[in-house]
DNA sequence: GCTGCACGCGCAATAAAATTGCGCTACGCC
DNA sequence: GGCGTAGCGCAATTTTATTGCGCGTGCAGC
């Protein structure tokens, strides 16, 4: 499933995660080859799925959804049915962005925005009443402080 | 600060957030207008703060971090400098990919990574340890149901 | 109801990038 | 020492990205 990536490969996907426009001329030139072996191991790291995809990041308050919240959400069921159900349910759900089923106390937490207060509170209330669900307990953002993106490749700890 | 973005615009925002990579030849395409005035939209959208970058998504667990936990942090101060002083750690450690400020309850919560759960327990002490940290709770992911870009562009309600 | 102006589009030309085909070299295995 | 594989860089070709420019549209002032 893994295979061991060299510096070059390393230095690759820290380039792409940090700018995921960046030219492969220039990716290679900071990588240290030439473009076309470059382009070659870009491609062979999207296959082998080390590079899922693209995104441009855009801002949400910019574009009218004013309000960020955190969602911790408490199934009065574990099975494994219930939980794929709830999934379902967010999945469908435009206003859930990330959704993670977690350990513990909580079974799951979500990333959610809206437009206002008022668009959110219609959402909680059909999450409240979505299959299954117990409890809700959520947290409007006050601002972020930092947001990274997922992986720390400069940390090590690799295969 | 903000202008009216047009169908058009809208257009290129859900492409780009989709897939960061595309072509400007295929956006224009799908957008229906040229090449030339759909790079100058994406140009100005750019300039104008609509799109904060790109980036490539990796995928977290190949590249052996196989642990992501979120975390849910209380300080003992809510002052200005306080919080500023805990921010200012945060982003100092690469674990710590996400950090969102809340309202409420809890004063903070991190989004973070490590190659295994003995890295991530030496971090928690850190953590733990930092100035005005009263009492972090964690939870561990145990899996990614959602995973979408940030802003859902097909709900209404824009400026 | 004209005239001038600003805005945004598409065309055409030019500069860059992305791709592809191929020969060359280093390295591990016979 | 010869053989086969993997990965690189060069050179040619195809696509894209960019830039300069003329055109048509809508609007404000006259």
């Amino acid at each position: 499933m893994s295979r061991n990536l060299d510096e070059i490969d390393l230095k690759i996907l820290t380039e792409i995660q940090a700018d995921g426009r960046i030219t492969n001329v220039e990716l290679a030139k900071r990588v240290g080859i030439s473009p076309p072996p470059c382009l070659r191991r870009v491609r062979a790291l999207e296959e082998e799925g080390y590079i899922h995809g693209y995104r441009g990041l855009l801002d949400a308050r910019k574009l009218g959804f004013d309000v960020t919240v955190f969602a911790a959400v408490h199934l009065s069921s574990q099975a494994e049915a219930d939980l794929r159900a709830f999934e379902e349910f967010v999945r469908a759900e435009p206003l859930v962005r990330e959704c993670w089923m977690l350990s513990g106390e909580v079974d799951f937490i979500l990333k959610c925005v809206a437009p206002d207060m008022a668009t959110f509170q219609d959402f909680v209330t059909h999450l409240t009443a979505a299959p299954h669900v117990r409890n809700v307990r959520t947290s409007l953002v006050l601002h972020n402080s930092k947001y990274e993106a997922a992986v720390p490749l400069d940390v090590r700890g690799r295969r």
